[in-house]
DNA sequence: TTTTAATGTAATTAT
DNA sequence: ATAATTACATTAAT
């Protein structure tokens, strides 16, 4: 098991490095010099119980770092802290647990710069064990935003139909409508604003 | 006057002004054209009855939109020719629509002073639809990163109490952070891609 | 050129 | 279902 300094690598990387019991101290300290202008306290910026010692009772949540943490560095102990692992999609990690397969690969370095852009893409969305983010085609799109102008709230047999016609998951089309739909609202509210602040301008000059 | 794609902030935002009847025609059109992949029924997708003349008969169930588009608007019957007009409070764009005073304005920015150039350059952001590049002071920063340290993910009382201590707006530091957070985690996985890169390369020469 | 503030949106979470 | 928030890709200002 590393401690936990060790577990980075990288001069900026070092900013959450520092152990939180002397993160703690500074703060404090930074605080107290500073009183009238930057005096928000701890507690409030912890959001936190913290111990009396000064070591925060909790983690900072950083899911990317723990997850990629224990999974190269060897596991760690605490699986409330992980992240599912959902190897999804990296050709790098995935595909290859055959050791014999593994080798092939690595001999065949010259090609590794070849995936690696695009395992690197990937690599977030997949020890994450998040969904890669969809990326809708042009006519995707098109589709969706003519169904949406006729109907903003598209039932489950159409979602169905438009997922077997666009070749997207179901799930994929109710989300879409989901976000359109705050998309909407929001820019309809902006422009509401604006509206109103427009007329009290206008009565001014009045 | 304004060509189209100056007078809104994005290309985003013309989804939603097409006239409906029009809106209905261009479906139509698509479904007919485009047979076997995208050939969804109308009658499905809309789970509506509809008019022969192409206006559907039951107005779409947008209830955000309905009550205060009439209330400001003086009750607009058709929601989807609701244009949002997205130019925030661009005092140039406002102030000045008129087409020759813009030009004039541009033309004379060689003549402007340093402070002068400032604000236009303020100004010429806001008219392209885009929030002025944030400087954040020296003390900024100190203070936004010491309360990274502890907390990454801070609420939103802390994050409005921040922008009273600071006098920055509350989006500002929301936006912070999520860079602030971008950042570590591309230089942790950057670092953390080289550590395997070396792995690899390392069982290579065994 | 590099860094980073700002933007857009897919996805997630909480209410 | 909606609103708030996050991750992530991208743009653009410094």
């Amino acid at each position: 098991m590393l401690a936990e300094g060790e577990s980075m690598a990288g001069p900026a990387l070092c900013a959450a490095n520092t152990a939180a019991a002397q993160t703690l101290h500074r703060v404090s300290g930074f605080v107290e010099n500073k009183t009238t202008q930057c005096s928000f306290s701890i507690e409030s910026i912890l959001g936190l119980e913290q111990k009396k010692d000064g070591i925060p009772a909790v983690k900072p949540h950083r899911p990317w770092m723990d997850a990629r943490t224990s999974l190269v560095l060897g596991g760690d102990s605490n699986p409330h802290l992980q992240i599912p692992v959902v190897c999804y999609e990296n050709p790098l990690f995935q595909a290859n647990s055959d050791p014999v397969q593994e080798e092939k690969v690595l001999k065949c370095e010259k090609y590794f710069s070849v995936t690696e852009r695009l395992s690197f893409k990937r690599e977030l969305s997949w020890y994450r064990g998040r969904r890669p983010r969809t990326a809708f085609t042009r006519n995707q799109i098109e589709v969706l935003e003519n169904v949406f102008k006729i109907n903003s709230y598209p039932g489950i047999d159409i979602r169905e139909d438009l997922a077997r016609k666009l070749d997207l998951d179901e799930d994929r089309i109710q989300i879409w409508f989901q976000n359109r739909r705050a998309k909407l609202k929001r820019s309809h509210r902006e422009s509401q604003f604006l509206m109103v602040k427009n007329t009290f301008t206008s009565s001014l000059l009045e």
